[in-house]
DNA sequence: AGCGCCCAACATGTATACAGGTATACACCA
DNA sequence: TGGTGTATACCTGTATACATGTTGGGCGCT
């Protein structure tokens, strides 16, 4: 149980929604629960509040991040801002054998659909065409960004509705890929953002009951 | 002594160039030095590592960051990347009193360059600017680049030879402002900042003691 | 009854002590 | 002489104990 391990877990739980925005995450508690000192398990709080996953007051404890809804849309852009960059990037260097691990990519994510993986198989997809630009910061900072949406789009659990529309967007951005054709791949995936940020803020802005 | 305070003298030496990149940073050291036990310089550890001014190693302790000319490339990029997003979305909301405090600023960054202080100032114009497009967070994004930029330009002391051109295009870009024309203002922004990478690079490359 | 103060319970912050891992230096062997 | 194994010293990781700060409730006052 290293404060690494503890922290992977926390940031499962408040990815898949376990853990609400806003929830207090107690020291005590969470040491009782890993069986483990209170050291530890400050050590992955700070590791979150270091991604961004949770936001330490001093002398008040950790708390899962809370968004209002104009934070999630500066973050979707910040999202836009950098993935169709990094599109942009990776797209001379996509070759036909990247193509196809693409599409193989993709096909898996079509079956995870639906069931809790989803956001795991959507991100291996976009994944596997931002790294073609070797950009590992960006990819991080990417990353990191989804993380935090990741967070709202589990609390309001508003994705499932939407996904085969997220499918197509991604057959769409793979075959503009396929024709070499960088910037109507970079309008899809602008598209495809757009689409998600418009939804959640939706969802968001629509049950005001948690914010 | 709260890990805050101890985390923010780091971070001033790491950016003088005192604790040089890659420099080892060791827990027991720094705990006689600042006279408390160790926890607390965890504590502050973690808190730079989230920022990503120090790299911690399981059991192996912590140490300045240190970078590649292409990882401080990838940096420049994306800094370019933010910090033009942000510039072209500050222009509509630019008002003559912004303008006026924008040339404060800049008039009071010309006194400083050349000093200890310059970088401060500098950052001081830059984010007179930027703030006007309200976007904290990507606010936040730009300044950890920054910094971890900062880290690097200080260690290799190169910055105050290019001073006064550095002026002269914060005083292009504040003169684009005025007439409010944005692309240009981009544009002027993106020679400045590619100019700065540029000479940071050859700097890095140049003298291959360090890295 | 409403307001404010005080105190007690609890949570976080820090120090000390101990356990476990890493690295260096030295001795031994090929 | 070069390489390897080991032992030792140092450093980091964790648990426990104590100090400090926050919060909620009860009591007294107005």
């Amino acid at each position: 149980m290293t404060p690494e391990t503890i922290a992977a877990e926390l940031r499962r739980e408040l990815q898949a929604g376990i853990l609400r925005p806003g929830a207090d995450l107690s020291q005590v508690q969470l040491a009782e629960r890993f069986g483990v000192s209170r050291i530890p398990i400050r050590d992955a709080l700070r590791i979150l509040a270091g991604e961004g996953l949770v936001a330490i007051e001093v002398n008040r404890g950790a708390r899962a991040i809370s968004l209002t809804p104009g934070e999630v849309r500066e973050i979707y852009d910040l999202r836009i801002l950098l993935e169709c960059d990094c599109l942009r990037r990776a797209v001379p260097a996509i070759s036909p054998a990247n193509l196809r691990e693409i599409e193989r990519v993709r096909l898996k994510s079509d079956l995870d659909a639906g069931g809790p993986g989803w956001a795991e198989g959507d991100w291996a997809f976009h994944r596997a065409i931002y790294q073609l630009a070797v950009r590992p910061r960006q990819l991080a900072m990417i990353e990191a960004l989804r993380r935090t949406c990741l967070l709202f789009v589990s609390a309001y659990s508003s994705m499932p509705a939407k996904k085969p529309r997220w499918l197509d967007d991604h057959r769409m951005i793979l075959q503009q890929l396929r024709r070499g054709d960088a910037e109507h791949a970079v309008l899809a995936l602008q598209r495809h953002l757009e689409g998600a940020a418009r939804h959640l803020l939706q969802r968001m802005t629509g049950s005001r009951s948690k914010s």
